[in-house]
DNA sequence: CGAGACATTGAGTGCGTTCAACCACTGTGG
DNA sequence: CCACAGTGGTTGAACGCACTCAATGTCTCG
């Protein structure tokens, strides 16, 4: 029961090291527009620094670091986190191939969150500097980025309501419907797929203990729910999941 | 001890009737910069239609709401939240004069968090369509779209950290401190000030339940550090209101 | 004056935490 | 090859923080 899954790369995760299409990117459109913009296809070799790579636990940027690039993810799964003082850490949002990361700070000149690859991740490399330029005298790509921030602010309210109005059980159902709309959104199954995070990273995400997290995950495959075993993640149930998410447990404000 | 403070407009709260100094104000870069480029003082006017004014309770905008304009807090004190489908509200920010309102959704075209005034606030109206035609043709005021943006990201990421990392008294330390802060960057004292808020919206934006709110106050008042009679409260110990705000509270990560 | 919003305080409870033990599996080094 | 330490996951027991429910007080507003 307890079986751990072996580490060869999972079907639906997608392997590090196949690099992903350009043309389901999640930076598609932003690359594009450079692109067409100059007409210099050499360009977009010039701005791109492709295929980096990042081991499982690496950083690629840590908070308060000066913002040099920014990085579109190719293959692999990447957290973001943000941290007090006194080392508390709080983690944001997972993140998976053709997202695009460090945009949110791009006022201060300075990451304010970090980001760590959860596995073998590489990413393509985006010199800040260049694109900075361009997006100076372009303004399609200036929308682009208007676009990124405002999705990263509608995310950070969801999480805030998270945290701040549900229960661990809501709190856990939440995370696993809106996984399985990433996964669809993405063209995996909505209904099974591998989790690329630790129950530890999960609870700390949904500000609850990874106990917690461990217990009703158990609970809701007692109840037919889920089926879960380690990260292999199986929605049985998508209406019973959605009744628990959305059921109010206060009924006033 | 329950003595209500009278309804007279408080010293440190400043009269929402009484128009604050343009370049005192949050947005006067962003103003002046409308106004510098062109150098027609006539266009200022036409993208910012004054006074208007809403009383207390009343709502600036809502959820899904088309944007139509963005509001420079000219006096007054208001609220924006978050809210689930079945009713579920989260306070994401209070805000003073100076601070401008609906940017944070620029993209979508739709608010993405609703704006409430919590007592009688007068704004700058601005025309969104026009002061995107502006934008489009001015770096600047991209610039300046950007830097607001980022801090409301910033702040996002702050209460993302406050509500998954900390318990109710270290939530009510830092809560505090943080007004002390806005109080001083706004030249008013940062040991003693009114409250716009009530206890439930300070319980709401914590996530904590309001009457936790008033016990911890309560205690805080006992060992010495504030002074809390109703809304006015006045900071006593800030050394020791900071050993509760930062004293990490579980060792490790 | 009564209705209602806001604030405070007490009593009791339960959810999620902490602490602890244990299992399954991986990787490393002798 | 096996022993060992380390990571990640699961489960049980007990505690305590913050919640809910309830009552009461204070002030405002119509």
């Amino acid at each position: 029961m307890l079986k751990h899954a072996p580490k060869t790369t999972s079907v639906t995760g997608g392997a590090a090291d196949v690099p992903v299409d350009c043309k389901n990117c999640g930076a598609y459109q932003l690359c594009m527009s450079l692109w067409l913009k100059t007409g210099d296809s050499s360009l977009l070799e010039r701005v791109v620094k492709k295929k980096q790579v990042f081991k499982r636990g690496e950083l690629l940027y840590h908070m308060g670091q000066q913002v040099d690039y920014m990085y579109v993810i190719r293959g692999g799964s990447v957290k973001t986190s943000v941290s007090t003082e006194d080392g508390q850490v709080q983690v944001i949002g997972f993140h998976e191939e053709g997202e695009l990361l460090g945009l949110n700070a791009i006022e201060s000149r300075q990451y304010s969150c970090e980001a760590r690859a959860m596995r073998v991740t590489s990413v393509c490399e985006v010199s800040m500097e260049r694109f900075e330029e361009l997006a100076g005298r372009d303004p399609a790509i200036q929308h682009e980025v208007l676009k990124i921030m405002s999705a990263e602010i509608r995310l950070s309210h969801e999480l805030l309501l998270l945290l701040g109005k549900h229960n661990a059980e809501e709190r856990l159902a939440i995370f696993l419907l809106r996984l399985s709309q990433q996964f669809a959104r993405r063209n995996c199954s909505p209904t099974e797929f591998n989790l690329s995070m630790s129950r530890s990273d999960i609870g700390n995400h949904l500000g609850v203990a990874e106990e917690t997290v461990c217990r009703i995950l158990a609970r809701f495959q007692d109840d037919g729910i889920i089926s879960s075993e380690c990260r292999h993640i199986k929605l049985n149930d998508m209406k019973r999941l959605q009744q628990i998410a959305h059921l109010r447990p206060i009924e006033q404000t």
